[in-house]
RNA sequence: GGGCCCUUAGCUCAGCUGGUUCAGAGCACCUGCCUUACAAGCAGGGGGUCGCAGGUUCGAACCCUGCAGGGCCCACCA
């Protein structure tokens, strides 16, 4: 029996039950998973930065996947969330160092240890803030998995991933030019590097050429490089300085000197046609450094600063001494002009500093052969990204990938598990250990007293996403013990619901390890999201401060309303212009459904019989709810989220309350029966459970209120109604009568007709559709529908489908209205019969077209002249 | 420079294999209502030449070509 309550407010309130439902969740162990006879359904979580606070991209990306954790769970999967956090290495690292700055300490004045006590300190002060915010937004997350990517059981996992790739050669430590940032004072990634258009100058330089009065004239964006240059290069096909070929050019300042060669590179339309060959410092022309053996000098040091070769220049930065020595060589007479000029510049993402290519010593995983399976899954389906669009950037990008560059100078991180003995290039081993390390150093060695104390670890760390690729894996223990009862019971996961921006940071080189360690993916579906914009399309960033802060929108208007608000407008992989009043859409549907609840709560029901409406009422709303319930399932299918959020709102908005809810209301004054309050609380239930995955705080609360509970009971584990078949002629049937109330109530309204007047109707039918009668005499308020054979004289009248109603009304009746609609509609339905017939008319159509297509053609003519004629008839009747 | 995608109502988007009245939904908007669950609501209503131009077809929002506009990814001509 449902709990009457006449003193229930309103207005749901969120604040009231969201801590109490989410404790009781924690209490009761729903969210806990471990491995048993059912089958699984494992999310990883994106495991955001230790440090960072929650912003709107998370809401969105873990409302998604909060919602299939709760469907799975609900449809009786084990389903296991496994939340955790990144040490995001150089994030990390450049927000330690800034804050070190502010108390006036260098990262440069401290030890690594010291350095790494600071950075500890900090993950501890801010470390895991995210993961509470997270409790917030109803996340049921197993809590008791929560990893962070330096816990030490993942520690050990990346050494062996790392090692065990060693010793397949598939990791490797070569020259390669890196883009270095400065600033961090770190190789990073072509991934990290942002390319940024820039205003600057195109600079027309000339060098004398040796041995002559005349000069050669080159085009540079970067003047200051040419302390390092070591070659001009020209095309072979360029006649204009065939005569230069061979001959010595003169570095200005440096005064250097430096061949002129040919090469195929080199663009014959750009600027002059002839290039300043930097090997040092430019990708390209260290290509042709290669191919031409030329000397490669480096003129900076580590922090963008110049090196000896700067001569009077040593020690400034790069860019001021980009200015000076344009004024120099103006001086000096070497500047033939300089032009403006717009161009990309490579960024770090993480400080923004230019990038300057440059020639290391790092660590590479070959990736080439390791691509390709996972280059495969996603040709083949096994791994299905959703939109399916993404599909081909993937395809594209692993099809020419390059090899990963994985080793960082910083702190902060996994360090690499190499230990050098001596200064060979070659002299150094890769063990989990530095024992076993020692002992392999003195056996490649050959020197066995070698001791512990002769070995360097290598000083740098690995990328970020070296540990963060092994995640699926690694969570479950899995690199370490390949067999273990939780990763051979989770491992596949299902879905993994993450940002479009690193697909290939994170998802390619996820299902690259997947194939890599266990030979299978990581997981089946990649669910792409969009992007969280502002209301002008911008991007949602801390330095715009057009981010409004998810807490702050969670206390104002409810955990359920803020997911609502993210869900309803959010196809994968569409960029989500973000509006508050999305969460004032979500606030207000949680205040329907609340208002709902009180309306059913504080029926007082009676033993009688169960009035003819409310029976059709339970009959029809019983079919549209499996319809529903078949819609929802086909959407989730389809991983359409938004869709199947809409299709309950408006199944509860517009089928339940609006329609179901008015039929079996009883009429004022009246009880209702006890057999509708009974069903109409089960089919509420169902609607619950329905939505329960979307809005968990609001239906578990609700749910909670229509009866007691048994202690251990909770709508969070109850199973998912089940999908009966469901009658669609009975569905339509009762379209058509609510389109006659709809009608009705039309007329009524322009007339004036208030809703205590119950008139009777008759009906003049020429379609049957009798079925749901006392359904629409309920919601139009009609005494009752009687049938004609003919027009009623004189009573205003209206026509929905072939039928004519007729409302005897007393007051003076105005049909001009309904004649210019009856007439409007009469021309619109001549224009689609000028149509089929034209389509009948012609003997190809008659010829080609299929039969069922000819004769539902036919059936249309037939159906839009019968219509014609009963309108004009209609009209003919008002007229009088 | 190479590749991928998009363009449907004021906004955000559905629209399956070309074919049933297919031109839809939510929001916004307009009109009337504080009606006994809910004004954060109810009832009713208006609104689109499906980017443009061709083509294929009996038939095109849907397939093809071109053009215009927008977005994303890769590459990085100094």
């Amino acid at each position: 029996m449902p709990i009457k309550n006449p003193n229930i407010p309103s207005r749901y309130d969120p604040k009231a039950t969201e801590y109490k439902w989410y404790k009781y969740w924690l209490e009761n162990g729903y969210f806990r998973s471990r491995p048993d006879g059912r089958k699984p359904y494992t999310i990883v979580i994106p495991p955001p930065n230790v440090t960072g606070v929650l912003h709107m991209g998370h809401i969105l990306n873990n409302t998604l996947q909060d919602v299939l954790i709760r469907r799975a769970r609900m449809a009786g999967y084990n389903a296991c969330w496994v939340p955790g956090t990144d040490h995001a290495s150089i994030a990390t690292e450049a927000r330690v160092v800034a804050h070190l700055q502010a108390s006036g300490i260098k990262k440069s004045d401290l030890s690594r240890d010291e350095f790494l006590r600071h950075a500890w300190a900090w993950t501890h002060k801010h470390g895991g803030i995210i993961l509470e915010q997270l409790k917030r937004l109803g996340a049921s997350c197993d809590w008791a998995r929560t990893r962070f990517t330096l816990d030490e059981s993942l520690c050990e996992s990346v050494v062996k991933a790392f090692v065990d790739l060693y010793e397949r050669g598939l990791i490797y430590r070569g020259h390669r030019m890196v883009n270095w940032d400065p600033q961090a004072q770190t190789t990073i990634s072509n991934e990290e590097v942002n390319y940024i258009e820039k205003k600057g100058k195109l600079y027309y330089l000339r060098y004398p050429i040796k041995g002559s009065e005349s000069f050669v004239t080159i085009a540079t964006t970067r003047p200051e490089t040419m302390l390092g240059d070591t070659a001009i290069g020209v095309h072979p096909d360029d006649a204009r300085y065939h005569h230069l070929v061979g001959k010595t050019a003169i570095v200005p300042i440096a005064n250097r000197k430096i061949p002129i060669i040919q090469d195929e590179y080199v663009d014959r339309e750009f600027g002059t046609g002839c290039l300043k060959i930097t090997p040092a410092h430019d990708v390209n022309d260290k290509e042709i450094g290669d191919r031409h053996q030329l000397e490669i000098i480096d003129i900076f040091q580590d922090d963008g600063s110049l090196n000896a070769h700067g001569r009077h220049y040593e020690g400034m930065d790069r860019f001021a001494v980009r200015q000076l020595i344009v004024e120099e060589l103006q001086e000096k007479g070497f500047l033939v002009k300089e032009v403006d000029y717009t161009h990309k510049v490579g960024t770090s993402e993480r400080t923004g500093a230019v990038i300057e290519p440059k020639r290391s010593i790092q660590w590479f995983v070959k990736m080439a052969d390791l691509a390709k399976p996972a280059l495969e899954a996603v040709s083949n389906g096994a791994v299905a990204i959703v939109p399916e669009k993404f599909a081909n950037t993937y395809r594209h990008w692993m099809a020419r990938i390059h090899d990963w560059n994985i080793s960082r100078q910083l702190w902060w991180g996994h360090p690499i598990p190499a230990y050098y003995y001596g200064e060979g290039i070659a002299d150094f081993v890769v063990a989990q250990t530095p024992e076993k390390a020692l002992e392999q150093a003195r056996r490649k060695s050959g020197n066995l007293d070698l001791q512990a104390g002769d070995l360097k670890r290598d000083p740098d760390v690995l990328d970020t996403w070296f540990s963060a690729w092994l995640w699926p894996i690694s969570v479950f223990d899995g690199i370490r013990k390949p067999d273990n009862e939780e990763i051979t019971y989770y491992y596949p996961t299902q879905d993994l619901v993450t940002a479009p921006e690193i697909l290939f940071f994170w998802v390619a080189r996820m299902i690259t390890a997947g194939y890599a360690f266990r030979g299978r993916p990581p997981f089946s579906h990649v669910y792409l999201t969009g992007i969280v914009r502002d209301k002008q399309g911008r991007k949602m960033s801390k330095s715009l401060g057009n981010s409004p802060d998810p807490i702050e929108l969670i206390e104002r208007y409810g955990a359920d309303a803020v997911r609502v608000g993210m869900l309803l407008t959010t196809p994968a992989g569409n960029d989500l212009p973000f509006d508050e009043s999305l969460c004032l859409q979500g606030r207000n549907f949680a205040n329907k459904i609340w208002n709902a609840f009180r309306l059913v709560q504080r029926w007082e029901p009676l033993e009688k019989r169960q009035p003819d409406y409310a029976t059709l009422g339970i009959s029809w709303f019983e079919n549209r709810l499996n319809q529903a319930l078949h819609q929802l399932e086909k959407d989730f299918e389809a991983y359409r989220i938004s869709a199947a959020l809409m299709g309950l709102y408006k199944l509860i908005w517009d089928d339940f309350c609006a329609l179901y809810l008015e039929i079996v209301k009883p009429p004022y004054g009246e009880k209702i029966d006890a057999k509708t309050a009974t069903q109409t609380r089960r089919l509420f239930e169902s609607i619950l459970k329905m939505l329960h995955p979307f809005m968990p705080f609001l239906t578990e609360e609700i749910w909670h209120r229509f009866a007691k509970r048994n202690e251990g009971e909770a709508l969070i584990i109850t199973e998912m109604p089940k999908q009966k078949a469901c009658d669609e002629k009975l569905i339509r049937e009762f379209d058509f009568s609510a389109r006659v109330v709809s009608a009705l109530r039309h007329f009524r309204m322009k007339k004036n007709i208030p809703n205590p007047e119950r008139p009777p109707v008759s009906v003049w039918e020429r379609e049957a559709h009798r079925h749901f009668d006392p359904v629409i005499c309920k919601l139009a308020h009609l005494s009752e529908l009687r049938y004609t054979n003919a027009k009623i004289e004189g009573a205003p009248a209206l026509q929905v489908g072939l039928n004519t109603y007729f409302i005897p009304v007393e007051r003076a009746v105005d049909n001009r209205g309904e004649i210019a609609k009856a007439t409007a509609e009469i021309n619109h339905l001549q224009g689609f019969l000028k149509q089929i017939e034209k389509k009948l008319n012609n003997e190809s159509f008659i010829a080609k077209a299929p039969e069922e297509i000819v004769a539902v053609t036919r059936k249309k003519q037939a159906d839009t002249r019968e219509k014609i004629k009963t309108l004009q008839r209609h009209i003919e009747g008002l007229k009088r």
